[in-house]
DNA sequence: TTAATTTATGTAGGAAACTACGTAGTTTTG
DNA sequence: CAAAACTACGTAGTTTCCTACATAAATTAA
């Protein structure tokens, strides 16, 4: 609580949530290249899911990930050049691609246990206070579901609430 | 829990918190909309900032809100432009530029302050639950201030946990 | 069975932050 | 007090997501 910001207090919200993640995403690069992983934080969501689910198409894995399927796209074009995914036609259906690990995304995935295992060790010290930080996302992401902020904002205004 | 990325838990949580980040700051847009202002949600910690300090540099903003300062100085270009803040050379100092809220930027904070009221509950409502989302982020930041991901990492791997 | 609708993918460009680097004042130091 | 170091500001370009729009294949409906 020392700047004006932190006094702001929950108004500024969505500017710590991001200045987190931003944090969290560039020392999660340097865990990588410490171990001597050639792997970035995002491509994290995709590969992983591929590797639980074997086979999907683009826009299945961006639906998995919660991306929006450009994003995707573009995560897989990176992942295809460093030859960690390919993808083939799928023959039922001409529209779709079906998208796998290749046998090099399957080896970086095994090599990856280890350091995913520390991550988790680590990110489980810093996120595990009082308040557990993961299960505050999942709490506050089940409450927008239910009803999103632009409508409670509504919804407090009408209970006239013109204070 | 419904899909692999919440299943993944912990290891993309810089992924979950920038999604809820963008959701709250598009939907915070929305909202300002409904009230009729226009303003934008990254406007915020700036113009927060103003209020309550009166007169800044541009680096002592960007140190305040915790962003580059290339960052601020794109943010005070559009607020300059929006003519909600305003600019002049500190005498005693010539490399500084002294940033002050203008007429029409007091104005502004004046009439959000019932917005910011409601937006404040709405938020409350969302973040406040078994496990407060402020407070575990706040609680993670000094975490993180004590010892960061990559050093807890190494920790972590040294105290000879190879599993 | 053609026309309308929906779905899957792709491209282009935008948003909100960042880093790297350069220049010009200010302060420190030898 | 001149040289070195530091500080403030600015520009350029990058990153990681997004939305909007286009096209083509598949499905549904008339």
């Amino acid at each position: 609580m020392d700047n004006v910001i932190d006094q702001s207090g929950i108004l500024a919200i969505s500017t710590r949530l991001q200045r987190l993640a931003d944090a969290l995403r560039k020392e999660g690069q340097l865990i990588y290249q410490s171990f001597g992983i050639e792997f970035e934080p995002k491509w994290f969501p995709v590969v992983y899911t591929l590797h639980l689910k074997t086979s999907m198409s683009v826009v299945e894995i961006a639906n998995e990930i919660g991306y929006a399927h450009p994003s995707t796209i573009s995560l897989l074009k990176e992942l295809e050049k460093q030859q960690i995914i390919k993808s083939k036609k799928d023959k039922t259906d001409e529209r779709k691609r079906l998208i796998v690990l290749t046998p090099k995304g399957k080896a970086l995935v095994s090599a990856m246990q280890p350091v995913w295992n520390n991550m988790q060790k680590a990110l489980s010290q810093i996120a595990d206070n009082k308040n557990n930080l993961m299960d505050a996302i999942i709490e506050a992401e089940e409450k927008l579901k239910v009803s999103g902020f632009l409508e409670r904002s509504q919804k407090i205004r009408l209970s006239g609430d013109v204070r």
